[in-house]
RNA sequence: CCUUCUCUCCGCGCUGCCGCGGUACGCCUCGGCGUAUCGAGGAAAGUCCGGACAGCAUAGGGCAAUACACCGGCUAACGGCCGGGGAAUGGGAAACCAUUCACAGAUAGUGCCACAGAAAAUAACUACCCUCGCAAGAGGGAAAAGGUGAAAAUGUAGGGUAAGAGCCUACGGCAUGUUUCAGUAAUGGAACAGGCGGGUAAACCUUGUAUGCUGAAAUGCCAUGUAUACCGGUGGUCGAGAGCGGCCCGUUCAAGAAAGCAGCAAUGCUUUCACGCCGGAGGGUAGGCAGAUAGAUCGCUUCAGUAAUGAUGCGGCCAGAUAAAUGGCAGCGGCCCGAAGCCCGGGAAACCGGCUACGGGAACAGAAUCCGGCUUACAGGAGAGAAGAUUUU
RNA sequence: GGUCCUGUGGCCGAGUGGUUAGGCAGAGCUCUGCAAAAGCUUCUACAGCAGUUCGAAUCUGCUCGGGACCU
């Protein structure tokens, strides 16, 4: 296998996709609010190989206009890919399959380092109740 | 030089690190890596119109429904655009100029026109005139006068008459018709004729023209998956066709006539026949490929045309995502606003202009099948044109 | 992505071109020893901008807001 040259990465294979995936993570998962945002996750044992499966969401009720739910979800999105690497090694020393899905629940645009503050608090508590 | 308006164009740039989507090539452990290259807009928006394309429907006619409406042209098409005509408004002494216009029909019919007013559409309350009557008043004539109102029955003058009246005449006004001239036409000029009984059609309507319905979540293929399922009345088989349905599986229905012709009715046509039937409630999949990105395409040249636009030639390839890519951080520069400084220029001065440390700001907004328009939003900048004001010469 | 409906005081709501009803709520007054109830008075409105019309909440166009449906 090629060694890979960076970690920070967020392809579209990382991306929760499946609807019927969507429909199973909100009817099943557990979920938690912190701050602005809102954690959706559900975790399944992996079979062969362990993984992330990741969305992002911003309401359409909070923001009216498509350029600043593009802008929130794009920023989440870096957010959690600059992050990523905090608790990756943690699931997939757990064995699991993860899906992760973040809502952001406030109606004003955060900034960039927010954003960061935001994701990287979810990720330690999300980390803290992964690890039994 | 300033302000305002109109039109056209642009609507931050560069560098570094990390990251995302498509395509091409290469590599291998076959789903990843590497390299190269491309990657939001003038409105991508609103979804207000028109098409392309797709599926279904399609015997003809009538009614209904919706939209449009001066003329000519452009266009794939349009409710769009261009040119012309007419009207209104504003400026002006006028010539004329600018802006706007949903700009067919009100003698085809119906409705409505509050309040005020005699009366709001075949108008008689007062005043006027005639007749009858002692009088009060009654009958008739007559739209010339009457404080209203948004709107009052074609204006002025004369004749005429009992009093009056387009009742008649002259000069006007308004629309209509005929002829003629100019123009492709709308229309405009002139002459003649007969007329003049308000407004409202973004009230119903009439006339003319156009429109089959549904929309890429359309549609085709592949994969996955379930049910040859169940309940009540009474049991089995076949069953064209129809209904349910996004699709599939399936399920339901029908007899002496039934069904269809997808807004409605009639005529007509088509299909089916073999005997007995009615109702209820459901299951699965929703993933991939195509559609889908080379086109009514873009840039430039030349030609035709007043123009919209069209034609010829040369060159180019310019997003294709799908819980939805084009981003994050940092630096430098440019732009705009404010400006200490008193540095520079002009000036007698007031002051004006320039420069700069520093501080702040950078709009409206994100493709979702694709095009042509319309409408709306938009910090700032550039160019062209028009109007106005001030100063200097 | 597409289709449709709707907007009248603080709230609910009537109003088919001619002065924007009514109820609840608020304020004041009367009544009462004080309150409640009742009565009277009052305040606050046609989402916005244009057009048609003598006149627009109503008709027409555009914009803004709210909601529903197809999936």
């Amino acid at each position: 296998m090629h060694q890979k040259k960076h970690f920070y990465t967020l392809k579209a294979t990382e991306r929760l996709k499946h609807r019927k995936k969507i429909d199973a993570l909100f009817t099943a998962g557990q979920k938690f609010s912190l701050g602005e945002i809102r954690v959706v996750y559900h975790t399944t044992q992996a079979e062969e190989q362990a993984g992330l499966l990741l969305g992002v969401g911003v309401s359409k009720r909070y923001f009216k206009k498509a350029v600043d739910r593009n802008l929130i979800k794009r920023r989440l999105r870096e957010a959690i890919r600059l992050s990523k690497l905090d608790f990756l090694p943690i699931v997939k020393e757990a064995g699991l399959n993860l899906d992760l899905f973040i809502l952001y629940t406030s109606k004003e645009i955060p900034c960039f380092d927010h954003c960061l503050e935001l994701v990287q608090a979810a990720v330690k508590k999300l980390a803290r109740k992964l690890k039994p």
